[in-house]
DNA sequence: ATTTTATATCGTAATATTGCAATATAAATA
DNA sequence: TATTTATATTGCAATATTACGATATAAAAT
C-alpha cells in the first residue's frame, strides 16, 4: 500500500486533488504568492526568494507546473514563470461552488 | 530530510498549505462533495459512500477535521459530520485573492 | 574557447502518507 | 448483561514526498 487509489474516484475528483496537493506545501504557496506579488512573470530570482536550495526549489516549481498551476517559458538564459490561470480557476471554482452552496443552505444542524 | 521546513515560512503560508494538503487526496475531495451534496450533516453513511475500508475512511475524516475543513459532533451512536465554514472560507479566500489580482493585471507577458 | 550564470536531473537519506487487518471503544438494542 | 452497530486506534507494509549534494545542460558573457 501507500499508493493512492485513484481508479476508484472520478476524473474531476482526481484533478482537484492534484491541484490541491500541489499547493499542500508552504514553499509552493510562497511561490504562488511571490508570482502574484511581483505582478509579472519572473525570470530568475525565485530561488533567492525561498529558504531552500536550488534543486529543491526547482523540484517545487516542477510540481506546480505539472499540476497546471504555473507555466514557464524559456527566456534566453533564464526561465520566465507565471501563474497559469486555467488551473487556478479550476480549483477556485471548486471552493466557490462549495461556498455558494453553503450560503444557500445554512442552519441545518451542527 | 523528508520533513517539510515549516519554520522558514509564514504562519499564513503554513496554514494555507495544511488546508490544501488536506484536500490533496481524491477520497477527501469526495468526502467534501458528499457532505455538500446531502445538504446537511451526515450521521453515519460516509463509509459506505467511499471505495475504501472503514479504518481508511476514518483516517481521512480525521485529517479533514484536523485541518479545520469539517467538524464532527457525536450524535448518540454515530457521529455527525459537516463542513466547517471558517476553514473553507480561508482557503477560498486565497484563491479568490489570486484570481482578483490576476483579473486586474493581465497581459504582462507569457 | 572558456567561464559564468541559471536551471534541471540524479541519487539518496529521512520522513510522511496511504491503506488495511486486527483490535479497541462506546452507545444502542435485544 | 450480551450483542449489535458505528467509529477510532494500533501496527505495519508499500509507496510517496522532501531536501540537498553532486552533477549535467545550455545560453550569455568574457
Amino acid at each position: 500500500m501507500g499508493a493512492t487509489k485513484t481508479d476508484h474516484f472520478t476524473e474531476s475528483q482526481n484533478e482537484l486533488a492534484v491541484l490541491a496537493k500541489a499547493l499542500g506545501h508552504p514553499a509552493r504557496i510562497a511561490i504562488m504568492e511571490y508570482l502574484l506579488k511581483v505582478d509579472a512573470c519572473i525570470c530568475g530570482d525565485i530561488v533567492n526568494e525561498l529558504p531552500l536550495s536550488q534543486p529543491t526549489v526547482s523540484q517545487h516549481l516542477k510540481e506546480l507546473k505539472n499540476a497546471g498551476l504555473i507555466k514557464g517559458n524559456i527566456e534566453g538564459n533564464s526561465i520566465c514563470y507565471c501563474i497559469n490561470e486555467p488551473g487556478l480557476e479550476k480549483i477556485k471554482g471548486f471552493f466557490q461552488h462549495i461556498s455558494d452552496h453553503l450560503a444557500k443552505k445554512r442552519s441545518e444542524c451542527c
